[in-house]
DNA sequence: TATGATTGCACAAACGATTGTGCATAAATA
DNA sequence: TATTTATGCACAATCGTTTGTGCAATCATA
């Protein structure tokens, strides 16, 4: 038997001969405010727990102007490195007593455009915006509008929104130093997405770091054009096939060191022998590779976590100054990147 | 200029001296059927446009008793496999214009409860559920007010709701098999949590492959109780300590794998040589591993399609026969599995 | 016994959209 | 010209909540 009237308050108010107000202020706990007697009100706690009384969200929020929504804009959720950011902004914005509705924008800025617009819609009062990060123009009404919204992962260089990113630079930096002083100076660097600001972080940490060891940096080294794996695996073969003298790579994503691994072992190269690997992203595949693999590990969990109390601050005060926040990347040295010469060792501090 | 005043129809109405009647209707593509003149509906969509107006979703799913939202909840979207699904799900609603509010319930069966009052709470049209899987009590309010609902790989076998899984016992029936054709009769299985229907089903296969081979399956050598890599780590380094003559690993995750496959490495022992492994669930990452890893792969991506698929029906017709569907499983060749004896060839189809 | 304070609740207006019905004015027909 | 028909839109109810205000009935006080 499908209860097809679904309960109401209504339904509540005329069992007991009460009025609808009545009965929403029992059930919203201000019955000492209205001095409701409590006979009343443990009727009333009685019936709707009887009928099993849902309150309607919708109503509710269309009233309250309050949805206890949150929007998540997403490049691509299967993608394990977003899905434990999106992971945990959904714990954290439940703590809140706040719900996630989930865009999936498949990388893509038009179906980027087309969510913003649908969450606005669909009033939430908040944003957490990971964007494909070519574009920036239609975040722009964002910024002007004042609509609250935190950009995690990849920021746009001219939009003032707040954002919290992982410290690219740095870590690229530091792994590069890492390559040197473990002698090696011909480094290729298997980029993402051009335009993206963690590449172009990652590349400026990659070419700073050469430069602060008096390496001259060869640009036709940096090859690549998207975060895939499949970009990995070409532009190793094809620059294997160019500069036979490369003897690290540095891959600026974990799929992309996995399509470059691929590449090696059908060209017979021993990773952490005759060609050094190291990556971004920590996976925890990773450390099971033979040999594992060093690589640059960004805290994904604390990103998202920090994203939504941001977000959340910005909810409270509407005033607050919008923070950035960059944070700290983890070198995590496992085996696969080989000491040259075990006699060379520099000291290796970054420049900015 | 924070334009703090939304725009409402009633802005546009008042601006152009109509009533929100008219304008409604023309934005809603009813001109015609009330006769609204080209002239006014001109005007309108200008207006609209202008204003940038973005019709309240809330509002407008009040009254229509539609929110074109389902609620999609997953024990841990940071998962890969939970999370591929996740996004094939995301898609294909988005397809059909509903948007997806997620629950990720953490594994535990509190939340999961908590999460689908919630959402019943906000009105979805319909639930994705993957459940924690090994109580069903809450679920079956679902099943008598016969609330649209799809279950999505872990199945209940006390509830008649319509899922839609892989085919496990028969992905893992073919997996021994193979194991059993490559001459191994020692076969552990590392099970991932028990009473959950994948790994039941799963354990099955094992075992009744065993048997369709006369081999008798030695109890003792089903080990773990949940489907994460420390399960894998554990059993995998107690299990080689007692039963030194084990010859194969048959692990019913990915992640029972990467722990078995990290003890299996601190033991010295060489995967595809001193031992012998294959799991389920196929991971971009498996087939780059040295050596590469035999897995059993689900179809995750058809699997949120099929799940939506299948919701949509419910939600278009309440009186279609519900649909319960089990997806065929694909058999990946790699090369962690050894043949111990080349000779040997049986035949091998399954029992059911 | 008036008067005032307190108790306990109901009424009604919002929130922003949709939609059946009604009512002018204009055009078409008799 | 009188009547019908068509045109073009407005009014008001509704979805389920929340909340400011009002108003009886009861109680305490003078």
């Amino acid at each position: 038997m499908a209860k097809k009237t679904l309960t109401t308050l209504q339904t509540i108010a005329e069992r007991l001969h009460l009025s609808v107000s009545t009965v929403s202020r029992v059930l919203n706990g201000k019955s000492n405010q209205y001095r409701i007697s409590s006979r009343t009100q443990q009727a009333v706690r009685d019936m709707a727990c009887q009928l099993d009384f849902k309150p309607n969200q919708l109503a509710r929020s269309l009233r309250l102007r309050k949805t206890q929504t949150l929007g998540l804009v997403i490049p691509d959720i299967s993608n394990p490195f977003f899905a434990q950011i999106a992971r945990s902004v959904e714990i954290e914005a439940r703590r809140h007593r706040y719900s996630i509705i989930l865009c999936d924008t498949q990388e893509s800025t038009e179906l980027e455009i087309e969510s913003v617009r649908l969450l606005r819609s669909r009033e939430v009062e908040g944003l957490i915006l990971l964007p494909v990060g070519q574009q920036s123009k239609h975040l722009t009404n964002l910024q002007t509008e004042d609509f609250p919204v935190v950009i995690v992962d990849r920021f746009l260089p001219d939009l003032d929104l707040p954002y919290v990113a992982s410290n690219n630079y740095r870590g690229a930096y530091d792994a590069v130093c890492y390559l040197v002083n473990h002698s090696h100076t011909k480094i290729a660097c298997l980029q993402g997405l051009p335009g993206t600001s963690p590449n172009e972080r990652r590349v400026r940490g990659y070419l700073d770091a050469l430069q602060a060891h008096n390496i001259a940096p060869d640009l036709d080294l940096i090859r690549g054009d998207s975060y895939g794996s499949q970009t990995g695996y070409d532009q190793t073969r094809q620059l294997l096939s160019e500069k036979v003298s490369v003897t690290a790579l540095f891959a600026l994503s974990n799929l992309i060191a996995l399509g470059a691994i691929r590449a090696l072992v059908e060209l017979n190269l021993r990773i952490g022998e005759d060609i050094s690997i190291l990556c971004f992203d920590d996976q925890p595949y990773l450390a099971y590779m033979d040999p594992p693999i060093t690589t640059v590990d960004q805290q994904n969990t604390e990103m998202g976590r920090l994203a939504v109390r941001l977000l959340f601050e910005q909810l409270a005060d509407e005033t607050i100054e919008k923070k950035n926040v960059l944070l700290p990347t983890k070198f995590i040295e496992r085996k696969s990147v080989k000491n040259l010469c075990l006699e060379r060792r520099n000291k290796c501090t970054p420049k900015h």
